[in-house]
Formats: C-alpha cells, structure tokens, sequence
DNA sequence: CAGTGGTCTAGACCACATT
DNA sequence: ATGTGGTCTAGACCACTGT
C-alpha cells in the first residue's frame, strides 16, 4: 500500500468482503485502478500492471540484465497481490522480456545472453548446431527509404536512413550477406568506426549504444538466384539458388526499428524453424 | 477426494497444516502422489498432473473436438486444489493442444480448426495473406526408409514408408511439391483412394482416421535449384530457384510421425516465421 | 438458472542463492 | 539468516454460455 492514493479511492475501498476482486470494472484497493495513465477499466488488473512494467521498460527504468524489484516489492507498489504481479511477469517472461533467477531475482533479458543472441540467429550447420558467426562490414551509407523499405519501418517514403552490409562467416566460410537499413532518427550517432568496433552481436549493441531492444521479428523467406556480386562475396558461381530472409526487428509497443534482407547461402548451413513450442 | 487412494497416502496425511504444501518430496493429498505410474516425486505437483493429462490425452481418453472435464472435476480427480491443475492447463493451452472457451469448458485440439490448420502452413502471399490450397495427388507408393527417413523418423533403415506427393496449387497456380513419407506402421490403412478422398487437411485426416495428432513440427530451410520433373510441375524453368523446406512432425511424447520435403515456388509467395510471440 | 473458465486475494511452505 | 522466486491451497467474485 505505498504509493500514492486518490481520496476518490480510499474512500471507495469498501473492504471487508474478503478475498476476490473479480475482473469487474469495480475500483480496487489503490494504485492502478486510480489516476495514472489511460487505465482501461474493463482490462483484468494483471494486464494494467503488465502495462505498466512494459511502460518503465521502455523508458529505461530498469535497464537490459538489471534487477527488477522483487514481486513483494512490485505488489505493493502497484496494490495488488502478489499473484497478479506474478500473472503479468508471467507473460512477460513468455514474452522473453524479462528471466527469473530463483533466489536471486527477476531481470531484464539481454542481448549479451548467448541463449537471447541464438534466439535470433536461426542459421545451423546441417547437423543443427549453431555456432557464432565472423562479421565483416562490407558497406556503409546514409540514404533514403525506397518505397518497400518505408513500408516495412513505418517511416514517410525518402525518409533518412543508415544502411551497412556485413558478411557473415561460420567456420571461415563466407555463409551469409546481411543488407540492414535503420532508421537514422533511431540510430543518430551510429558510425561507420562503432559498428566495426562493437564487440558483441548487433542488437546487443541497438541496446547498449541506443537503448533500443529487439523483442520479435518478423521474416518472409525466399529463394532467388544470385547476383554477381553476392556471388563473388559468397564464392558461389552466379545464379546459385540462395536463400533470401526479409525481416523486420521490433521493439516494444510493436515499434519496428530495423529492415534486414540477409542472402544465405544453404550449401553447408539451414535456416532452423520449429512451431508448436519454445521458439 | 474421490479416486483410489492408497492406505500408504491417507496414513501419509498429517494434516492441519494449513494452506501449502510446497514442492518438496512430501507426500501430498492422495491421488497423484500415490502408486499409478513413474511419480516423479521431485517434480512439481502441477507437472505431474500435466503428465496425467497427456497420457490421457495419448490414450485417447478424450478425442480430438471432445470436452475435457471442468477444472474442478480435474481438481478433485487428482486430488490438487484447482490452481493447480489451472497451471497444468495453462501450459498445454500454451502448447496448443487444449483450447478453453469461457463459459463452456475445455477442449482438446483439433485440426478441423482453421487456425490450426494455418499454424503448420506457413505459405503466405507476398502481402502475407493465407488461402487455403488445392491438393492435388501425384504419386502413391509403399517403400523402405533411406538413411535421412530413418534418421529423421527414428526408425531403422529399410523400415517400411508410404510415400506419397502432392502438389499444393494456390488461386489456381501450382506452388508446392509435397513429398511426404510416414511410417507404415502407424498408417496400416493409408490408401490412395483415401487420401484423394480427404475432405480436410491432412494432419486433420491423420488424425481422424489413425488417431494421431500432429502437435510440433521442426523445419530446416534451403535453396535449391529445380530439377526437370519439378519444373515441370511448377512450370518454371529448370535450374530455378526453389524453397526446399524438410520437416519432422511430431505427436505426442515427441514422437515423430511424418518427414516432409516441400519444394516451393516462391516467386509468388513467400514462408512466413515469426520470433518472439505467438507462434 | 447453474456451470464453466477468468481473475484476484492472502497466506503458507519450499528450494535456492546470497550474505 | 535473509530474501528471492517457485509451488500450492482455499475460497471469493466475475463474465460468459448454455438451459
């Protein structure tokens, strides 16, 4: 019950009817059935408090691989039971939005974890092992959004954009080309030099540098044939069959951030896809 | 409290200790932590009503479309409050193999569902939208699994297969050559006349008429290039590229009940996947 | 209306990790 | 020893669906 608390609401806390609130549009104990933000009364509470989470996730209040307060401290923090803040950080943890450590506490999920890093790298060897790519950038530039580039990052066609290349290599072997394009309104300070220097994956460094936290993509595969100059770059003879990957990265509240076409080359390696459980 | 319950167990129940009761190894209510089957005592009480569940579920106890009975008959058949075998249900509404209905009860999955069905079908148009495709048979035979199907099928080399193919056309234009091979031993019945027959999809068919529910599948993607016999029946060129996407499906207990080769003509469409939310 | 799943509470005990 | 998440209970009220 800490926080603050409307007259409006403790005057409504009727109380003593014992346990059970329902999902009914009733005004609660305190906290989030109040004031706050559009409240949404007929929303079930632990969705408000989901909510609520995702809004301090995304304004930075706890930062990736920091320590959200405890469910205890949550509850009371928001008024409700522990139940329903553990109903929400459920979801969440579903989501892949934030870990739960037994004993030691609930965190913000990482792109520096190795398991969040293969979590969106789908390329295995034919075996189905994964391993950690090379990267070289092969291309740098600032431009302008074509129409299908606009489409896809919800931005006004023209609008500024950065665009690199990298060649991927697993095992020494050129195996991948990734075309990305960012919004340059997102990416202000990204250089040519910070992208070459980052030590770890490419969205570990989105939320180091920028704060910005892929949580889902989006791809639509394809085959095509190869060009001369993905050819030459994957030492492959021109018109090989490649498997071509279109995917927009999203953040939270559904925010794409990145446009990626990636030229895979599927002699040694496969595109790994699984459906009806774990992702 | 109805359902057997062993001497060993009402002894067993101190009592009066209140609510709780933990996840310890202690021997609980009746029920569950009594003989039926490999108890798993360590296991958390929620999962092993999960497993009840499941073999229920592989014994055919309750068919696919059927009514599960209600959370609280579950409750008092295993001897667990309703919370828990809400969380059991929870995870296998997560994996997709009941659906609740509010007000209604519980069911289990089936793949007369359309939004099942589109949940293994993940060729869409290039502007994302699904239709359901014309089937058309082109090949029935019985044979003797090679290395890859016996690998994949976790069967023997030379088990015997029915292998079938279909061609998948969509708004009238040929998309997909289906090679299918399934263990002749689950599919004892499996004819041509049968599957030419088939009103639904054909996991829907497998499930009708052989029992067996697909509920996971696992796909490998690469790019190939068309031989003459699939050009032909795509009518593109030889040597262009196609989307070669080799899937296990599995049933219950991960077993493995079909190994697929799809080749798909993806100048039209495209195979969709997404990561991080809803399958 | 009765029955179902959906939400919420308050509190107990446990396993685990850190101090 | 303390604090965390993980499990479990028992019961309340709600919204929805069928009769």
């Amino acid at each position: 019950m800490i926080h603050s608390m409307t007259a409006l609401e403790s005057a409504a806390m009727d109380k003593a009817k014992g346990p059970g609130r329902g999902a009914a549009p009733t005004p609660g104990a305190d906290g989030l059935r109040g004031q706050d933000a559009g409240l949404a009364l007929g929303t079930p509470l632990y969705q408000e408090v989901k909510r609520q989470l995702l809004e301090s996730l995304r304004r930075g209040e706890w930062k990736p691989a920091e320590l959200v307060p405890s469910e205890k401290q949550l509850a009371s923090r928001y008024g409700v039971s522990i139940g329903t803040v553990r109903k929400a950080v459920d979801e969440m943890v579903a989501d892949k939005l934030l870990v739960r450590h037994q004993g030691r506490g609930t965190y913000v999920v990482s792109h520096s974890n190795q398991r969040q890093f293969f979590y969106f790298f789908r390329i295995a060897g034919a075996d189905g092992t994964r391993q950690v790519p090379g990267v070289e950038l092969l291309r740098f530039a600032r431009g302008k959004a074509d129409g299908t580039q606009a489409a896809r990052l919800g931005l006004a066609p023209g609008a500024p954009l950065i665009c690199f290349t990298n060649k991927l290599s697993i095992a020494g072997r050129p195996a991948v080309i990734d075309e990305i394009a960012v919004p340059q309104a997102l990416f202000p300070e990204l250089t040519r030099q910070s992208l070459r220097d980052r030590p770890h994956t490419i969205y570990h460094f989105y939320q180091e540098r920028f704060g910005i936290s892929v949580v889902r993509v989006e791809e639509q595969l394809s085959a095509v044939a190869a060009d001369a100059a993905q050819a030459l770059s994957l030492g492959l003879a021109p018109g090989s069959p490649l498997l071509l990957v279109r995917r927009v990265a999203y953040s939270f509240r559904e925010q794409p951030v990145e446009y990626r076409c990636s030229y895979v080359n599927t002699q040694q390696h496969v595109y790994v896809c699984e459906s009806g459980r774990a992702g």
